[in-house]
DNA sequence: TCATTCTGTAATTATTTTTATTACAGAACA
DNA sequence: TGTTCTGTAATAAAAATAATTACAGAATGA
């Protein structure tokens, strides 16, 4: 499923998309409304992706690295989610049932096509354009 | 986000199809590996979209009440996922940043967006396609 | 009839996941 | 060289999921 990470990450570059020098995490944090560590902890996912550049120290902060009409919500989506759309229990079904057998493979090639239609979509989608609906 | 209990009706649909009678929450759990009390509660929420039908009683249990041609992934899933797909954190934005003011909406318009192109997807699958896998 | 075996559902507990907090070393600045 | 940032680990709190317990009621059939 789609978690708050998705939503988080958007924030953090929709907002940076708006501001002009280096952005702190508290005023992410601020903005968003959540603990300026998992701020931290998102940046610098964004940041292993290249969409983000962080100054340390005083003053410090981060901005994009890239035009916001670069950052596709697609990769984003590919960054944050590599556990899947559908998270199936961890429990493993019962083998010695045709369906329990056969069941992890379906969920999984489900899986795949609903995430070729979601990530289809995504691609079309770029952090400008929401930076346009502010 | 996509949890659980979508795997878990596919999984119960899926079984349903396959057998003849009425088949027991407690074999139906026995397969997916989890407690039969969370089966009939998933059970309810089908019989109640017509999907299944129930027998209490001694010897009971539950049947598919249409074709696995007629039940399509797409209706399962607004059946099951009345809160979206993107669940934003319920901490409030920050309504003083105009990030923070317009982000839920728009949120909420990718979220139609994502779930348009995923239940497009969805539509083209059934039950009975699941079963021709099995 | 009535013991048996199912269901439905509420209430509680346990587990897992997510989010928040605390803490602290290190970087950059002024 | 003190201040204000970051990064990250460790822990705690909160929320979401799943499991369990419990029990009344329905259908069966010996």
């Amino acid at each position: 499923m789609i978690n708050g990470r998705f939503a988080t990450a958007i924030h953090i570059l929709t907002l940076l998309g708006r501001e002009e020098g280096d952005v702190a995490s508290s005023y992410i944090a601020g903005s968003i409304n959540i603990n300026p560590v998992l701020v931290r902890k998102e940046i610098s996912v964004l940041r292993d992706a290249g969409f983000v550049a962080t100054q340390e120290g005083k003053n410090g902060g981060s901005r994009l690295a890239v035009q916001p009409s670069k950052i596709r919500l697609s990769d984003l989506y590919r960054i944050i989610y590599r556990d899947g759309l559908f998270t199936h229990s961890k429990n493993l079904p019962n083998q010695h049932c045709a369906v329990g057998r056969r069941i992890g493979t379906i969920m999984d090639d489900l899986n795949i096509e609903a995430e070729q239609a979601l990530l289809k979509r995504l691609h079309a989608i770029t952090i400008q354009d929401l930076l346009d609906k502010v």
